[in-house]
DNA sequence: CGCCTGTGTTTGGCTCGTCTAACTGTGGGA
DNA sequence: TCCCACAGTTAGACGAGCCAAACACAGGCG
């Protein structure tokens, strides 16, 4: 049943032109997806076969039940993550609808209701004035480092912790030891032994040793380089 | 100097592997991106001519000085979305390393430092136990409707609005006009005027005319279906 | 009525990513 | 030392998706 993302986009913009209140023809597809027309003419030739609309030559463009249905669950999820995007991340249209072009054809649905529930939810704390969420803003708005595992910094090299990516026990333990994000961390040395190799290093005076699959979930804001 | 997405996934499998102490194999690969050896060894083949890797006849696979900042960037978007995904949004384990497998290839540098800064943030709260996520939380954790823009309301339906998906003047004349989630509207009925059509409904007892703009950003839930 | 313009189709060709099946190299053990 | 198991490669094929160029059709206008 899993559709081809291309495929799914032909299937969109049918919709979205049916929506606009014309009937899709292939000259405005072939404009609309950036492709030529002969590309939309095979294209057509594929959704025919697999029941999702009908086209016989030169004849009208018609989603087909099955088809449309699909097609509205593709252009819900897309408006909904670029306005997702756009809002909430504050990405540009631009980038906003790249995203939510790829991420369209991947979520299924009771993650999409998850994602729905989480803008519904920022959005009434944007109407309620939320003050947390105008540091949030302030936040997004300034630049911001992009870090690097532990296991991939340089030999000697430290930084200030950024942020964990582990789940539970990992997660856990690290959080026991004292990791958070904004701690020091200085002197990193990766040395051979277990599989992965050992890294030791200095936080808070204290002498650590990692495995890799720690060393992998502690990620280093580097400190400026000169 | 875009790369496909495709040996995007190949460069960032190497340097996997080399994370975890091996040198990458043509069969490592293989079971890691879940093709055959064949299609490893022809992706190889593009990855050398692009001069990304190195790879002689039998000989070992090695990231050059360029693959390997390639590499890392993916790898690190991939990391950093799937731990969003996960820890924001709740998203199950596999369901994230899908998107973010997709999304990885897709952001550019400026997206991902704007949505680091979001996970901090949220993560920051989060640590300061701000009593606002647990509400969140407890909203994602029920199931969510998923709306319906106006236009494709049936003839006759109505609903409860659930989201505004439009920016500057069109967001503020409908705010402006009383339009917000939880509002009511009944009676909808599409005719047709100008292009795309004319909608008119009911809200708070006023009969109201939507082109086809308007009535696409204005979500609706619709009523429990009997 | 016939012609012209523009819409739609066909043809042939390309790349990427994938496969199966057959082949070739390599290195460790008997 | 030689041979075998397995790692890696090559050959040949396929579908999806794209293109350019040539062709076919349809509808409006003179």
């Amino acid at each position: 049943m899993s559709l081809t993302a291309r495929v799914e986009d032909y299937l969109e913009s049918v919709l979205e032109i049916e929506m606009s209140g014309d009937i899709a023809t292939v000259t405005q597809l072939a404009k609309n997806l950036g492709v030529t027309k002969a590309t939309v003419t095979a294209a057509l030739k594929r959704l025919d076969d697999s029941g999702l609309l009908e086209h016989e030559r030169y004849g009208d463009v018609m989603l087909t039940a099955a088809g449309r249905e699909k097609a509205l669950a593709v252009y819900r999820r897309h408006e909904f993550l670029s306005d997702f995007f756009v809002r909430i991340l504050g990405f540009t249209r631009e980038r906003a609808q790249n995203v939510a072009c790829v991420m369209e054809h991947e979520i299924d649905e009771s993650t999409e209701r998850r994602l729905a529930a989480f803008t519904d939810a920022l959005a009434l704390a944007e109407r309620n004035g939320e003050a947390w969420l105008d540091e949030l803003k302030g936040r997004m708005d300034s630049p911001h480092e992009l870090p690097v595992p532990l296991c991939l910094m340089e030999d000697g090299s430290g930084g200030v912790i950024a942020r964990i990516t582990a789940q539970y026990e990992l997660r856990k333990r690290l959080n026991a030891a004292g990791f958070a994000p904004g701690v020091d961390i200085s002197d990193i040395r990766k040395t051979e032994g277990l599989p992965g190799g050992v890294f030791t290093f200095n936080m808070n005076g204290m002498g650590i040793r990692f495995g890799i699959a720690e060393a992998s979930a502690v990620w280093l804001y580097q400190p400026e380089r000169v």
